[in-house]
DNA sequence: ATGTACAGTT
């Protein structure tokens, strides 16, 4: 019998010989072992439900390990109902007596490995327990990935309890998982992962897993800084940390923007001889990207011989950051060529590359080529891009017919940039008119305020400008404040506008005086007009000057030789008269200074911006 | 068992 033989089209065949076989005969574990090539090989639904059918027709639902088998390929096509038609064949309730949590085991997760299928896992759980099947400690594990991947907590914690009523709290792997499932449960609140922290902290017995999840866990919530101190404190116990460790280390460094930091990273990858696996390079790349030096960036992506998708794409991101939009678009075309499919977040990543490059050709270029080639539909993302684009552009009118023309509905975050744009180019009226709609329509969303306060400083109204900022205040608002942060001598320092936190803070005040006189002297006339408060213009230049940006740069020029580069790092996006002033300022003091915005770079030398002032 | 890229903006 040639039966061994697999492929979709063997199927009938297969059926053929299969259904006539007589039970209990040494054919019978033949049939047994075609069932599990042919599930191995299964890639389609219909193949999927022909051999469904044939297991039925077999008896082979009683065999345990054609059930397991067949219920773990059932998730790939999320087809529960098959998994419950085979497991419970005769009656939908109660489970024949072989039915034991080794199954169930297989079962959830089967369908908690899959993205679409983890609510299935969580019905096997429930139909687990409500036929008294006890759960071993392999359950939980599944169980709880599950439940992260949902961020369903209040199930968690249940899932938690009857871990702890089975006896298996104690389990390292166990732990693990619910420290990890508890860091994915609490994305959305304020608190941070709290319950996560708590478990951690009550693990008598750490490994490299259980740090990373709690270190990912800081970075994911946004706690870059604690999952830094955190990996501190691994060193200090001595667990070596693995490269997964480190992937979440880099990508909280990348959000810190602290290059020192992740230079450091770099070398003590290597130092401890951690394996540099493609996530690694990915992670690698996006920190050095984000961290100022995209060159650095550049060097780990050519020397990976290995690249996913996501290489590509952070590769593409660095370099559009940095205002290199049109070596961003080389590298796309490049991993084209290499027969590299972009999927919908490269495509995402080009595009605003054009859009902050100004290359609106190649943007309508890459928009079309992504559904006529790569049928990607576009998201609301990508019309997002399309109309930022054109907006940047110059073409308020052409953003907005194409806003009329799509066939999904506007969001906020299109409406905002069409406002921005009406807002540079001068359309104040347009401005004025979407804004308040804005308003109208999410009353609670601050910057909707301030895109109208701006509007109405650009048009000189300081009435209306006022009651702009009485509405915010009625509602209890605040603009969020803006904040510098920058790296010296192995500390982050943080400064916010009128900081007089520092030690030395009356000298930094000092040079910021001199620093205005000097650059005043080379030409700087102050932007006063992005104020947003009604007092008169010499308090206005006092303002600008407490801006937590010069505070920083005045602190750098203070504290490191002449000639060394200033990096630091925006919470918001550089303000007009910030700019204008670096410019200057690196003349003036013959420094390269860079400068991370909330979403991009400036690298100012010699008295010009590499953005070319088009941000 | 733990990990990487993602439109606008205050």
């Amino acid at each position: 019998m040639q039966l061994t033989k697999l492929s979709s089209s063997a199927i009938t065949t297969t059926t053929f010989f299969q259904v006539h076989l007589p039970p209990h005969t040494t054919k019978r574990r033949v049939a047994e072992q075609t069932i599990l090539s042919l599930l191995t090989t299964c890639d389609t639904l219909t193949t999927f439900t022909q051999i469904h059918s044939l297991i039925l027709k077999l008896g082979l639902h009683h065999n345990p390990l054609v059930l397991t088998k067949f219920a773990a390929t059932s998730s790939h096509f999320n087809a529960v109902h098959y998994a419950s038609s085979v497991l419970f064949p005769n009656d939908q309730t109660t489970p024949p007596p072989s039915h034991d949590a080794f199954l169930f085991n297989t079962l959830i997760r089967a369908f908690a490995q899959t993205t679409h299928s983890k609510p299935h896992a969580l019905r096997f759980y429930n139909t687990m327990r409500r036929h008294a099947v006890s759960p071993n400690k392999f359950t939980f594990p599944f169980v709880l990935k599950a439940c992260a991947g949902m961020m369903r907590l209040e199930l968690g914690g249940a899932v938690h309890a009857s871990m702890v009523k089975f006896g298996f709290e104690e389990d390292p792997h166990v732990r693990n998982t619910l420290v990890h499932m508890y860091c994915c449960c609490c994305q959305d609140g304020s608190s941070g992962p709290v319950s996560a922290k708590k478990v951690f902290d009550e693990s008598p017995v750490k490994d490299s897993v259980t740090w990373s999840a709690m270190i990912g866990g800081y970075a994911r919530a946004g706690n870059s800084a604690r999952a830094v101190t955190l990996f501190r404190e691994m060193q200090v116990t001595g667990v070596c940390p693995d490269e997964i460790t480190m992937v979440s280390v880099l990508s909280a460094c990348a959000d810190l923007g602290a290059l020192e930091l992740g230079k450091w990273l770099e070398s003590y990858i290597e130092r401890k001889n951690i394996m540099r696996s493609v996530e690694l390079c990915n992670a690698l790349i996006d920190m050095f990207a984000k961290c100022g030096d995209v060159d650095r960036a550049v060097k780990v992506f050519r020397e990976m011989k290995v690249r996913t998708i996501v290489s590509w794409t952070s590769m593409i991101v660095g370099l559009a950051m940095h205002g290199r939009g049109l070596e961003a678009v080389l590298v796309f075309d490049e991993m084209m060529e290499q027969g590299v499919d972009p999927d919908d977040v490269a495509f995402i990543g080009v595009l605003s590359a054009c859009s902050h490059s100004g290359l609106v050709d190649k943007g309508h270029y890459y928009f079309n080529t992504m559904e006529n080639m790569f049928s990607i539909v576009p998201k609301i993302e990508h019309y997002g891009c399309m109309v930022d684009m054109l907006s940047r552009a110059g073409r308020v009118n052409e953003a907005l017919e194409f806003v009329r023309a799509m066939p999904v509905e506007p969001n906020q975050v299109i409406w905002r940039s069409i406002v921005t744009a009406c807002h540079a180019r001068g359309e104040l009226k347009l401005g004025e008119s979407v804004a308040k709609e804005l308003i109208r329509r999410e009353p609670s969303h601050e910057s909707n305020y301030v895109l109208l306060s701006n509007i109405y400083a650009k048009l000189l109204r300081w009435e209306k400008k006022t009651k702009v900022r009485e509405m915010m205040d009625v509602k209890g608002m605040r603009k969020i404040p803006g904040s510098t942060m920058i790296e010296m001598n192995n500390e982050i320092y943080e400064f916010v506008a009128g900081d007089k936190s520092h030690d030395q803070y009356k000298e930094i005040y000092e040079m910021v005086e001199e620093m205005g006189r000097e650059i005043k002297r080379a030409g700087y006339v102050p932007t006063t007009s992005q104020v947003l408060l009604d007092i008169d213009e010499e308090d206005k230049e006092d303002a600008l000057y407490r801006h937590s940006e010069k505070l920083a740069i005045a602190f750098a020029l203070l504290s490191t030789p002449p000639g060394t580069p200033i990096r630091i790092v925006k919470n918001l996006r550089v303000c007009e008269d910030c700019h204008s002033a670096t410019k200057f300022i690196s003349k003036v003091y013959n420094r390269e200074i860079v400068v991370r915005d909330r979403n991009r770079f400036h690298h100012f030398k010699n008295g010009l911006c590499s953005c070319g002032d088009f941000w």
